[in-house]
DNA sequence: TTTAGGG
DNA sequence: CCCTAAA
Protein backbone atom coordinates (compact mmCIF):
# COMPACT_ATOMS: atom_id res chain seq x y z
CA UNK A 1 0.00 0.00 0.00
CA UNK A 2 1.88 3.29 -0.77
CA UNK A 3 0.40 6.82 0.17
CA UNK A 4 0.90 9.68 -2.53
CA UNK A 5 1.35 13.13 -1.38
CA UNK A 6 0.99 15.68 -3.93
CA UNK A 7 1.34 19.55 -2.77
CA UNK A 8 2.32 22.86 -4.09
CA UNK A 9 4.93 24.37 -1.56
CA UNK A 10 6.20 27.98 -1.81
CA UNK A 11 9.74 28.95 0.09
CA UNK A 12 8.62 31.25 2.84
CA UNK A 13 5.54 31.79 1.87
CA UNK A 14 1.66 30.27 1.35
CA UNK A 15 1.46 26.98 0.13
CA UNK A 16 -0.64 27.14 -3.15
CA UNK A 17 -2.66 23.79 -2.89
CA UNK A 18 -2.40 20.68 -1.26
CA UNK A 19 -4.59 17.89 -3.03
CA UNK A 20 -4.32 13.93 -2.28
CA UNK A 21 -4.23 12.41 -5.35
CA UNK A 22 -4.28 8.94 -3.79
CA UNK A 23 -4.21 8.67 -0.43
CA UNK A 24 -4.89 5.61 1.90
CA UNK A 25 -5.23 7.54 4.66
CA UNK A 26 -5.21 10.90 6.36
CA UNK A 27 -1.77 11.09 7.86
CA UNK A 28 0.01 13.07 4.81
CA UNK A 29 -0.28 16.68 6.64
CA UNK A 30 2.36 15.31 8.58
CA UNK A 31 4.37 14.53 5.68
CA UNK A 32 3.24 18.25 4.55
CA UNK A 33 4.43 19.38 7.77
CA UNK A 34 7.54 17.76 7.09
CA UNK A 35 7.69 19.13 3.84
CA UNK A 36 7.42 23.11 5.25
CA UNK A 37 10.40 22.14 7.75
CA UNK A 38 12.25 20.75 4.39
CA UNK A 39 11.34 24.27 2.77
CA UNK A 40 12.23 25.65 6.03
CA UNK A 41 15.82 23.97 6.07
CA UNK A 42 16.22 25.16 2.34
CA UNK A 43 15.73 28.34 3.07
CA UNK A 44 17.94 28.31 5.90
CA UNK A 45 20.57 27.15 3.78
CA UNK A 46 20.28 29.83 1.18
CA UNK A 47 19.82 32.64 3.90
CA UNK A 48 16.92 33.77 3.83
CA UNK A 49 13.77 32.77 2.43
CA UNK A 50 12.92 33.15 -1.59
CA UNK A 51 11.08 35.17 -3.65
CA UNK A 52 7.83 36.73 -4.84
CA UNK A 53 9.47 40.30 -5.36
CA UNK A 54 7.07 42.10 -3.21
CA UNK A 55 9.28 45.92 -3.89
CA UNK A 56 11.30 47.01 -6.59
CA UNK A 57 13.46 49.74 -5.89
CA UNK A 58 15.58 51.54 -8.29
CA UNK A 59 18.75 53.16 -7.91
CA UNK A 60 19.45 55.49 -10.58
CA UNK A 61 18.00 55.13 -14.23
CA UNK A 62 20.38 54.89 -16.91
CA UNK A 63 18.37 53.72 -19.80
CA UNK A 64 20.62 52.30 -21.64
CA UNK A 65 17.86 50.63 -23.76
CA UNK A 66 15.46 53.46 -25.02
CA UNK A 67 13.08 52.19 -26.78
CA UNK A 68 13.04 53.11 -30.00
CA UNK A 69 11.42 55.98 -31.03
CA UNK A 70 8.10 56.40 -32.65
CA UNK A 71 8.34 58.28 -35.95
CA UNK A 72 5.50 59.78 -36.57
CA UNK A 73 3.44 58.20 -39.03
CA UNK A 74 3.93 59.31 -42.62
CA UNK A 75 0.93 60.73 -43.71
CA UNK A 76 -0.21 59.09 -46.92
CA UNK A 77 -2.29 60.25 -49.84
CA UNK A 78 -4.24 57.41 -50.60
CA UNK A 79 -5.17 57.67 -54.50
CA UNK A 80 -8.01 55.99 -55.40
CA UNK A 81 -6.49 53.74 -57.97
CA UNK A 82 -3.32 52.59 -56.66
CA UNK A 83 -2.80 54.35 -53.15
CA UNK A 84 0.85 52.18 -52.41
CA UNK A 85 1.98 52.57 -56.28
CA UNK A 86 4.71 54.72 -55.48
CA UNK A 87 6.31 52.69 -51.84
CA UNK A 88 6.56 49.36 -54.20
CA UNK A 89 10.42 48.93 -55.13
CA UNK A 90 10.78 46.79 -58.06
CA UNK A 91 11.69 43.54 -57.18
CA UNK A 92 8.90 43.03 -54.61
CA UNK A 93 11.03 42.99 -51.82
CA UNK A 94 13.80 45.19 -49.71
CA UNK A 95 16.59 44.26 -47.97
CA UNK A 96 15.46 46.41 -45.44
CA UNK A 97 17.21 43.65 -42.99
CA UNK A 98 20.32 43.84 -44.81
CA UNK A 99 23.49 42.96 -42.60
CA UNK A 100 20.65 42.71 -39.47
CA UNK A 101 20.72 38.95 -39.73
CA UNK A 102 24.19 38.78 -39.83
CA UNK A 103 24.53 39.86 -36.38
CA UNK A 104 22.02 37.81 -34.73
CA UNK A 105 23.95 34.87 -36.67
CA UNK A 106 25.58 34.50 -33.15
CA UNK A 107 23.60 32.16 -31.50
CA UNK A 108 20.46 30.62 -33.31
CA UNK A 109 19.60 32.20 -35.84
CA UNK A 110 20.73 30.54 -39.08
CA UNK A 111 22.51 33.55 -41.63
CA UNK A 112 23.54 32.70 -44.83
CA UNK A 113 22.93 31.04 -47.70
CA UNK A 114 22.53 27.41 -47.83
CA UNK A 115 25.22 26.65 -50.32
CA UNK A 116 25.94 23.45 -51.13
CA UNK A 117 29.41 23.59 -48.94
CA UNK A 118 27.13 23.93 -46.32
CA UNK A 119 24.65 21.67 -47.00
CA UNK A 120 27.48 18.68 -47.21
CA UNK A 121 29.01 19.83 -43.86
CA UNK A 122 26.00 19.68 -41.94
CA UNK A 123 25.22 15.95 -43.39
CA UNK A 124 28.49 15.45 -42.50
CA UNK A 125 28.03 16.55 -39.22
CA UNK A 126 24.72 14.49 -38.61
CA UNK A 127 25.60 11.76 -40.25
CA UNK A 128 27.65 9.91 -37.53
CA UNK A 129 24.50 8.73 -35.65
CA UNK A 130 26.60 7.06 -32.93
CA UNK A 131 25.50 4.35 -30.32
CA UNK A 132 27.83 5.98 -27.60
CA UNK A 133 27.58 9.32 -25.77
CA UNK A 134 25.79 11.70 -27.53
CA UNK A 135 27.15 15.40 -27.55
CA UNK A 136 25.99 18.26 -29.21
CA UNK A 137 28.80 19.44 -31.20
CA UNK A 138 28.52 22.67 -33.00
CA UNK A 139 28.57 22.65 -36.47
CA UNK A 140 31.66 22.33 -37.92
CA UNK A 141 30.84 25.75 -40.61
CA UNK A 142 31.77 28.42 -39.11
CA UNK A 143 29.28 30.28 -40.24
CA UNK A 144 26.53 28.20 -39.35
CA UNK A 145 25.96 26.64 -35.29
CA UNK A 146 24.50 23.73 -36.43
CA UNK A 147 23.60 21.61 -33.80
CA UNK A 148 24.29 17.75 -34.59
CA UNK A 149 24.95 14.64 -32.74
CA UNK A 150 28.09 12.84 -32.52
CA UNK A 151 30.64 11.38 -30.63
CA UNK A 152 33.15 13.92 -30.70
CA UNK A 153 33.38 16.13 -27.98
CA UNK A 154 36.09 18.32 -29.62
CA UNK A 155 34.02 21.50 -28.91
CA UNK A 156 33.17 20.47 -25.56
CA UNK A 157 30.50 21.28 -23.84
CA UNK A 158 29.50 25.10 -22.98
CA UNK A 159 26.79 26.40 -21.24
CA UNK A 160 25.57 29.12 -23.98
CA UNK A 161 25.12 25.85 -26.17
CA UNK A 162 22.77 24.08 -24.55
CA UNK A 163 20.54 23.50 -27.72
CA UNK A 164 17.59 22.58 -25.75
CA UNK A 165 16.54 24.41 -23.67
CA UNK A 166 16.59 27.72 -25.40
CA UNK A 167 13.38 29.44 -24.12
CA UNK A 168 12.71 31.90 -27.29
CA UNK A 169 12.44 29.68 -30.23
CA UNK A 170 11.76 32.62 -32.60
CA UNK A 171 14.88 31.36 -34.71
CA UNK A 172 14.12 27.80 -34.73
CA UNK A 173 12.95 25.98 -37.75
CA UNK A 174 12.60 22.43 -38.20
CA UNK A 175 11.14 20.91 -41.02
CA UNK A 176 8.61 22.19 -43.77
CA UNK A 177 5.86 19.58 -44.70
CA UNK A 178 5.84 18.31 -48.38
CA UNK A 179 3.84 19.76 -50.15
CA UNK A 180 2.55 18.05 -53.75
CA UNK A 181 2.02 21.22 -55.64
CA UNK A 182 3.04 24.54 -55.55
CA UNK A 183 -0.38 26.34 -56.62
CA UNK A 184 -2.49 24.08 -53.84
CA UNK A 185 -0.94 25.70 -50.78
CA UNK A 186 -2.65 23.52 -48.45
CA UNK A 187 -2.10 19.92 -50.36
CA UNK A 188 -1.72 17.82 -47.77
CA UNK A 189 -4.40 15.83 -47.31
CA UNK A 190 -6.19 16.18 -43.84
CA UNK A 191 -6.62 13.14 -42.61
CA UNK A 192 -10.30 13.28 -40.75
CA UNK A 193 -9.71 12.25 -36.97
CA UNK A 194 -9.24 15.99 -35.41
CA UNK A 195 -9.69 14.46 -32.46
CA UNK A 196 -6.62 12.56 -32.75
CA UNK A 197 -4.95 15.93 -34.41
CA UNK A 198 -6.25 18.30 -31.05
CA UNK A 199 -5.08 15.74 -28.65
CA UNK A 200 -1.25 15.48 -30.45
CA UNK A 201 -1.48 19.37 -30.95
CA UNK A 202 -2.27 19.81 -27.27
CA UNK A 203 -0.08 17.44 -26.21
CA UNK A 204 2.93 19.42 -27.99
CA UNK A 205 6.11 18.54 -26.34
CA UNK A 206 4.85 18.07 -22.92
CA UNK A 207 5.91 14.87 -21.15
CA UNK A 208 9.14 15.93 -22.54
CA UNK A 209 11.17 16.60 -19.71
CA UNK A 210 12.75 13.68 -18.29
CA UNK A 211 15.22 12.59 -15.11
CA UNK A 212 18.53 11.17 -15.55
CA UNK A 213 18.11 7.56 -14.50
CA UNK A 214 20.70 7.25 -12.39
CA UNK A 215 18.92 6.28 -10.06
CA UNK A 216 16.70 2.54 -10.36
CA UNK A 217 13.59 4.32 -8.58
CA UNK A 218 12.19 7.18 -7.59
CA UNK A 219 9.27 7.79 -5.52
CA UNK A 220 8.60 11.41 -6.81
CA UNK A 221 8.43 13.37 -9.43
CA UNK A 222 6.69 16.66 -10.87
CA UNK A 223 3.55 17.64 -11.41
CA UNK A 224 5.34 18.97 -14.66
CA UNK A 225 6.49 16.54 -16.24
CA UNK A 226 2.69 15.09 -16.52
CA UNK A 227 3.54 12.13 -14.10
CA UNK A 228 4.36 9.12 -16.01
CA UNK A 229 4.16 7.03 -13.57
CA UNK A 230 8.15 6.19 -13.52
CA UNK A 231 7.90 2.77 -14.77
CA UNK A 232 6.67 4.47 -17.88
CA UNK A 233 9.60 6.08 -18.15
CA UNK A 234 11.18 2.91 -19.42
CA UNK A 235 9.52 3.60 -22.38
CA UNK A 236 11.74 6.37 -23.17
CA UNK A 237 14.60 3.91 -22.64
CA UNK A 238 13.03 1.98 -25.61
CA UNK A 239 12.96 4.50 -27.71
CA UNK A 240 16.25 5.59 -27.53
CA UNK A 241 19.50 6.15 -25.55
CA UNK A 242 20.39 9.12 -27.59
CA UNK A 243 17.41 10.61 -25.70
CA UNK A 244 18.75 9.92 -22.31
CA UNK A 245 21.98 10.88 -23.73
CA UNK A 246 20.87 14.18 -24.66
CA UNK A 247 19.31 14.80 -21.27
CA UNK A 248 22.01 13.63 -19.69
CA UNK A 249 23.87 16.40 -21.59
CA UNK A 250 21.36 18.91 -20.31
CA UNK A 251 22.38 18.42 -17.14
CA UNK A 252 24.84 18.54 -17.34
CA UNK A 253 25.15 22.16 -18.78
CA UNK A 254 22.27 23.04 -16.83
CA UNK A 255 24.58 22.13 -13.50
CA UNK A 256 27.25 23.88 -15.15
CA UNK A 257 25.92 26.92 -15.14
CA UNK A 258 24.58 26.85 -11.42
CA UNK A 259 21.35 28.06 -12.33
CA UNK A 260 19.52 27.40 -9.24
CA UNK A 261 21.97 27.54 -6.76
CA UNK A 262 23.66 31.35 -7.63
CA UNK A 263 19.89 32.30 -8.12
CA UNK A 264 19.24 31.04 -4.26
CA UNK A 265 22.10 33.28 -3.13
CA UNK A 266 20.92 36.03 -4.99
CA UNK A 267 17.42 35.24 -2.81
CA UNK A 268 19.24 36.39 0.02
CA UNK A 269 18.92 40.13 -0.16
CA UNK A 270 18.84 42.44 -3.33
CA UNK A 271 19.27 41.07 -7.00
CA UNK A 272 20.85 43.61 -8.07
CA UNK A 273 21.86 43.82 -11.88
CA UNK A 274 23.63 46.28 -14.28
CA UNK A 275 19.92 47.86 -15.05
CA UNK A 276 20.13 49.07 -11.70
CA UNK A 277 16.91 47.19 -10.75
CA UNK A 278 16.59 46.16 -7.48
CA UNK A 279 14.54 43.27 -6.83
CA UNK A 280 13.49 41.90 -3.38
CA UNK A 281 12.54 38.36 -3.46
CA UNK A 282 10.11 36.95 -1.07
CA UNK A 283 8.82 33.97 -1.76
CA UNK A 284 9.56 30.99 -4.76
CA UNK A 285 6.77 28.80 -6.72
CA UNK A 286 7.88 25.12 -7.11
CA UNK A 287 6.88 22.79 -9.12
CA UNK A 288 4.25 20.32 -7.60
CA UNK A 289 5.59 17.26 -6.08
CA UNK A 290 4.56 14.06 -5.48
CA UNK A 291 5.56 11.61 -3.27
CA UNK A 292 5.61 7.86 -2.78
CA UNK A 293 5.74 5.88 -0.47
CA UNK A 294 4.75 2.55 1.41
CA UNK A 295 2.65 2.85 4.70
CA UNK A 296 4.99 0.73 6.36
CA UNK A 297 7.84 3.49 5.94
CA UNK A 298 9.46 5.49 8.98
CA UNK A 299 9.29 9.58 9.00
CA UNK A 300 12.43 8.90 8.52
CA UNK A 301 12.60 7.98 5.10
CA UNK A 302 9.45 9.97 4.29
CA UNK A 303 11.83 13.29 5.30
CA UNK A 304 14.98 11.67 3.51
CA UNK A 305 12.53 11.06 0.66
CA UNK A 306 11.23 14.72 0.38
CA UNK A 307 14.70 15.71 0.94
CA UNK A 308 15.83 14.28 -1.88
CA UNK A 309 12.81 14.81 -3.97
CA UNK A 310 13.65 19.09 -3.04
CA UNK A 311 17.42 18.46 -3.64
CA UNK A 312 16.66 16.87 -6.77
CA UNK A 313 14.22 19.64 -7.68
CA UNK A 314 16.66 22.28 -6.93
CA UNK A 315 19.49 20.52 -9.12
CA UNK A 316 17.95 18.71 -11.87
CA UNK A 317 17.93 21.09 -14.78
CA UNK A 318 15.21 23.82 -13.24
CA UNK A 319 15.23 27.02 -14.44
CA UNK A 320 13.94 29.49 -13.42
CA UNK A 321 10.61 30.77 -14.50
CA UNK A 322 9.22 34.59 -14.73
CA UNK A 323 5.67 35.86 -14.00
CA UNK A 324 4.69 39.79 -14.91
CA UNK A 325 1.41 40.43 -14.02
CA UNK A 326 0.36 36.81 -14.43
CA UNK A 327 1.71 36.51 -18.08
CA UNK A 328 4.46 33.92 -18.40
CA UNK A 329 7.57 35.71 -19.58
CA UNK A 330 9.48 33.51 -21.76
CA UNK A 331 11.61 36.11 -23.86
CA UNK A 332 15.05 35.55 -22.20
CA UNK A 333 16.19 38.13 -24.56
CA UNK A 334 14.13 41.16 -23.73
CA UNK A 335 15.29 43.97 -21.01
CA UNK A 336 13.56 44.46 -18.13
CA UNK A 337 12.15 47.57 -19.15
CA UNK A 338 11.01 45.76 -22.30
CA UNK A 339 9.33 43.10 -20.09
CA UNK A 340 7.60 45.69 -18.02
CA UNK A 341 10.27 45.73 -15.27
CA UNK A 342 11.33 49.16 -14.54
CA UNK A 343 10.90 52.37 -12.18
CA UNK A 344 7.62 54.07 -13.88
CA UNK A 345 6.29 50.57 -13.02
CA UNK A 346 4.33 50.14 -9.47
CA UNK A 347 2.79 47.02 -10.04
CA UNK A 348 5.34 44.67 -9.11
CA UNK A 349 3.58 43.02 -6.39
CA UNK A 350 2.72 40.83 -9.97
CA UNK A 351 6.83 39.72 -10.52
CA UNK A 352 6.68 35.64 -9.81
CA UNK A 353 9.76 33.70 -9.84
CA UNK A 354 8.77 30.17 -10.44
CA UNK A 355 11.00 27.05 -10.26
CA UNK A 356 10.12 24.92 -13.62
CA UNK A 357 11.85 22.24 -15.39
CA UNK A 358 13.77 23.26 -18.25
CA UNK A 359 13.48 20.54 -20.22
CA UNK A 360 11.06 21.51 -23.08
CA UNK A 361 12.98 20.20 -25.50
CA UNK A 362 11.64 23.00 -28.19
CA UNK A 363 11.84 22.47 -31.68
CA UNK A 364 14.55 21.25 -32.50
CA UNK A 365 14.04 17.68 -31.10
CA UNK A 366 12.00 17.48 -33.83
CA UNK A 367 14.66 17.29 -36.31
CA UNK A 368 16.96 15.87 -34.29
CA UNK A 369 16.99 12.99 -31.47
CA UNK A 370 14.17 11.63 -32.97
CA UNK A 371 16.54 11.00 -36.06
CA UNK A 372 18.95 9.32 -33.29
CA UNK A 373 17.00 8.12 -31.86
CA UNK A 374 15.51 5.19 -34.35
CA UNK A 375 18.75 5.13 -35.09
CA UNK A 376 18.13 5.96 -38.93
CA UNK A 377 20.99 6.24 -41.31
CA UNK A 378 19.94 9.30 -43.02
CA UNK A 379 20.73 9.58 -46.41
CA UNK A 380 22.77 12.79 -47.18
CA UNK A 381 19.94 14.47 -49.26
CA UNK A 382 17.81 14.69 -46.04
CA UNK A 383 20.29 16.09 -43.56
CA UNK A 384 20.47 18.74 -46.41
CA UNK A 385 16.70 18.94 -46.63
CA UNK A 386 16.61 19.25 -43.19
CA UNK A 387 19.43 21.82 -42.53
CA UNK A 388 17.66 24.06 -45.42
CA UNK A 389 14.26 23.96 -43.57
CA UNK A 390 16.31 25.13 -40.62
CA UNK A 391 18.37 27.84 -42.43
CA UNK A 392 15.09 29.09 -44.54
CA UNK A 393 13.35 31.26 -42.42
CA UNK A 394 16.21 33.38 -41.56
CA UNK A 395 18.27 33.78 -44.58
CA UNK A 396 16.15 35.61 -47.54
CA UNK A 397 18.01 37.83 -48.22
CA UNK A 398 19.84 36.50 -50.71
CA UNK A 399 16.93 33.84 -51.71
CA UNK A 400 14.04 35.04 -49.93
CA UNK A 401 11.89 32.27 -50.10
CA UNK A 402 13.88 29.14 -51.24
CA UNK A 403 11.38 26.36 -51.87
CA UNK A 404 12.46 22.81 -50.50
CA UNK A 405 14.83 22.31 -54.02
CA UNK A 406 15.97 19.25 -52.58
CA UNK A 407 12.91 17.40 -52.71
CA UNK A 408 10.80 15.53 -50.67
CA UNK A 409 11.54 11.55 -50.49
CA UNK A 410 10.41 9.37 -48.44
CA UNK A 411 12.96 9.59 -45.58
CA UNK A 412 12.31 12.71 -44.79
CA UNK A 413 8.72 11.65 -44.25
CA UNK A 414 9.84 8.83 -42.08
CA UNK A 415 11.24 11.03 -39.69
CA UNK A 416 8.47 13.51 -39.13
CA UNK A 417 5.99 11.12 -38.95
CA UNK A 418 7.90 9.73 -35.71
CA UNK A 419 8.19 12.91 -34.25
CA UNK A 420 4.82 13.26 -32.76
CA UNK A 421 4.60 9.30 -31.58
CA UNK A 422 8.13 9.48 -29.65
CA UNK A 423 6.84 12.38 -27.74
CA UNK A 424 3.15 11.97 -27.46
CA UNK A 425 2.76 8.15 -27.47
CA UNK A 426 3.69 6.81 -23.91
CA UNK A 427 1.16 4.18 -24.13
CA UNK A 428 2.48 1.07 -23.56
CA UNK A 429 0.23 -0.09 -26.76
CA UNK A 430 1.72 2.31 -28.75
CA UNK A 431 3.48 2.01 -31.79
CA UNK A 432 7.05 3.08 -31.39
CA UNK A 433 7.81 0.06 -34.08
CA UNK A 434 9.12 2.01 -36.97
CA UNK A 435 8.01 -0.50 -39.08
CA UNK A 436 4.83 0.50 -38.12
CA UNK A 437 2.63 0.73 -41.45
CA UNK A 438 2.69 3.78 -43.54
CA UNK A 439 -1.06 4.58 -43.34
CA UNK A 440 -0.44 5.05 -39.64
CA UNK A 441 2.68 7.23 -39.47
CA UNK A 442 0.59 9.32 -42.26
CA UNK A 443 -1.99 9.78 -40.02
CA UNK A 444 0.74 10.84 -37.40
CA UNK A 445 1.69 13.10 -39.66
CA UNK A 446 -1.51 14.70 -40.69
CA UNK A 447 -2.12 15.46 -36.60
CA UNK A 448 1.32 16.95 -36.20
CA UNK A 449 0.52 20.29 -35.87
CA UNK A 450 2.72 22.38 -38.11
CA UNK A 451 5.77 23.55 -36.61
CA UNK A 452 6.19 27.40 -35.44
CA UNK A 453 7.96 29.57 -38.04
CA UNK A 454 8.12 33.19 -37.15
CA UNK A 455 7.74 35.58 -39.64
CA UNK A 456 11.19 37.09 -40.81
CA UNK A 457 11.29 41.10 -40.80
CA UNK A 458 11.73 40.51 -44.64
CA UNK A 459 8.67 38.84 -44.98
CA UNK A 460 6.59 41.24 -42.83
CA UNK A 461 8.27 43.18 -45.68
CA UNK A 462 6.49 41.53 -48.42
CA UNK A 463 3.73 40.80 -47.07
CA UNK A 464 2.72 44.35 -46.52
CA UNK A 465 3.60 45.47 -49.34
CA UNK A 466 1.75 42.61 -51.19
CA UNK A 467 -1.52 44.05 -48.76
CA UNK A 468 -0.89 47.38 -49.20
CA UNK A 469 -1.60 46.95 -53.25
CA UNK A 470 -3.84 44.32 -53.46
CA UNK A 471 -5.47 44.64 -50.31
CA UNK A 472 -6.79 42.47 -47.09
CA UNK A 473 -9.27 40.46 -48.75
CA UNK A 474 -7.66 38.52 -50.97
CA UNK A 475 -4.95 36.28 -49.14
CA UNK A 476 -4.78 34.07 -52.16
CA UNK A 477 -3.49 36.64 -54.50
CA UNK A 478 -1.04 38.15 -51.59
CA UNK A 479 0.29 34.43 -51.25
CA UNK A 480 0.67 33.62 -55.31
CA UNK A 481 2.24 37.62 -55.08
CA UNK A 482 4.58 37.45 -52.86
CA UNK A 483 4.87 34.42 -51.24
CA UNK A 484 4.06 31.96 -53.67
CA UNK A 485 7.27 30.37 -53.32
CA UNK A 486 7.43 29.93 -49.88
CA UNK A 487 5.36 26.75 -50.08
CA UNK A 488 4.89 26.93 -45.70
CA UNK A 489 3.24 29.90 -45.73
CA UNK A 490 -0.42 29.58 -46.56
CA UNK A 491 -2.59 32.07 -47.60
CA UNK A 492 -4.36 31.64 -44.29
CA UNK A 493 -1.78 32.18 -42.57
CA UNK A 494 -1.03 34.94 -44.52
CA UNK A 495 -3.89 36.33 -43.13
CA UNK A 496 -3.33 35.29 -39.66
CA UNK A 497 -0.16 37.43 -40.07
CA UNK A 498 -1.86 40.44 -41.09
CA UNK A 499 -4.23 39.78 -38.31
CA UNK A 500 -1.45 39.52 -35.81
CA UNK A 501 0.80 42.60 -37.32
CA UNK A 502 -2.17 44.70 -37.08
CA UNK A 503 -2.42 44.29 -33.39
CA UNK A 504 1.38 44.18 -32.85
CA UNK A 505 1.15 47.68 -34.87
CA UNK A 506 -1.70 48.73 -32.00
CA UNK A 507 0.40 47.98 -28.81
CA UNK A 508 3.00 49.40 -26.92
CA UNK A 509 6.63 48.61 -28.26
CA UNK A 510 7.16 47.16 -24.89
CA UNK A 511 4.33 44.54 -25.35
CA UNK A 512 5.75 43.55 -28.67
CA UNK A 513 6.81 40.00 -28.57
CA UNK A 514 9.78 37.81 -30.83
CA UNK A 515 12.16 39.84 -33.15
CA UNK A 516 10.96 43.33 -33.52
CA UNK A 517 9.49 44.47 -36.82
CA UNK A 518 10.56 48.20 -38.07
CA UNK A 519 8.30 50.31 -36.64
CA UNK A 520 8.17 51.97 -39.94
CA UNK A 521 6.37 48.44 -41.29
CA UNK A 522 4.41 48.87 -38.91
CA UNK A 523 3.28 51.98 -39.91
CA UNK A 524 2.72 51.21 -43.04
CA UNK A 525 0.36 47.93 -41.70
CA UNK A 526 -1.67 50.50 -39.49
CA UNK A 527 -1.77 52.40 -43.06
CA UNK A 528 -2.83 49.97 -45.14
CA UNK A 529 -4.70 48.35 -42.56
CA UNK A 530 -7.12 51.61 -42.09
CA UNK A 531 -7.19 52.25 -46.10
CA UNK A 532 -8.54 48.60 -47.13
CA UNK A 533 -10.82 48.57 -44.26
CA UNK A 534 -12.38 51.85 -45.21
CA UNK A 535 -12.39 50.92 -48.60
CA UNK A 536 -14.33 47.93 -47.80
CA UNK A 537 -17.07 50.09 -45.87
CA UNK A 538 -17.40 51.75 -48.78
CA UNK A 539 -17.93 48.43 -50.67
CA UNK A 540 -20.09 47.01 -48.77
CA UNK A 541 -22.32 50.45 -48.43
CA UNK A 542 -22.30 50.50 -52.57
CA UNK A 543 -24.14 47.06 -52.21
CA UNK A 544 -26.30 48.35 -49.27
CA UNK A 545 -27.50 51.19 -51.81
CA UNK A 546 -27.80 48.57 -54.87
CA UNK A 547 -29.71 46.50 -53.06
CA UNK A 548 -32.12 49.31 -51.59
CA UNK A 549 -32.56 50.21 -55.11
CA UNK A 550 -32.93 47.21 -56.63
CA UNK A 551 -36.15 45.89 -54.84
CA UNK A 552 -37.85 49.12 -55.51
CA UNK A 553 -36.75 48.64 -59.26
CA UNK A 554 -38.28 45.22 -59.35
CA UNK A 555 -41.42 46.39 -57.79
CA UNK A 556 -41.44 49.43 -59.87
CA UNK A 557 -41.56 46.33 -63.18
CA UNK A 558 -43.79 44.11 -60.93
CA UNK A 559 -46.37 47.13 -60.74
CA UNK A 560 -45.93 47.41 -64.58
C1' DT B 1 -11.04 26.18 -52.44
C1' DT B 2 -11.20 30.80 -50.38
C1' DT B 3 -12.72 34.05 -47.07
C1' DA B 4 -13.43 35.56 -42.65
C1' DG B 5 -13.21 35.08 -37.82
C1' DG B 6 -13.01 32.91 -33.52
C1' DG B 7 -10.00 29.92 -30.62
C1' DC C 1 -1.23 28.11 -35.70
C1' DC C 2 -5.68 25.64 -35.75
C1' DC C 3 -10.55 24.99 -36.83
C1' DT C 4 -14.53 25.85 -39.48
C1' DA C 5 -18.81 28.05 -41.15
C1' DA C 6 -20.00 30.16 -45.42
C1' DA C 7 -19.59 31.49 -49.71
Amino acid sequence: MFTYFSFYFCFGQKRRSVDKTVSADDNNMCAIDLLATVAGHLSFESGSSLMSVDKLIEDHRVKKEVPEEEKPLMPVAFSEENPYQGSLSPCGFSSVINGKLEDDAEGFSYSGATDSCQVSNFSQDIKPVIDGDAVVSVGSTSRTQVPSIGNCASHGLRDDVNLFSRDDDENFSGYVRPRGTKNSPRSVPRIGDRRIRKILASRHWKGSSRHTDTKPWRNYYLQNQRSYPIKKRKYYDHISDSITDDYRLRTKMHRGSRTVSSMKGQGASFVSSNSHVKLRIKSFRVPELFIEIPESATVGSLKRMVMEAVSTLLSDGHRVGLMVQGKKVRDDNKTLHQTGISQDNNHLDSLDFSLEPSSEMPQLLTSHPLEHAYKEMLPVCEAATTLDNVLESDHHDSALFPSDSLGNNNMTEDSKAMVPMALTDLSPSGTLCRKSKRSEQQQQQAAQRRIRRPFSVSEVEALVQAVEKLGTGRWRDVKLRAFEDADHRTYVDLKDKWKTLVHTAKISPQQRRGEPVPQELLNRVLNAHGYWTQHQLQLQQNVNKQQQETPSQTEALLLH
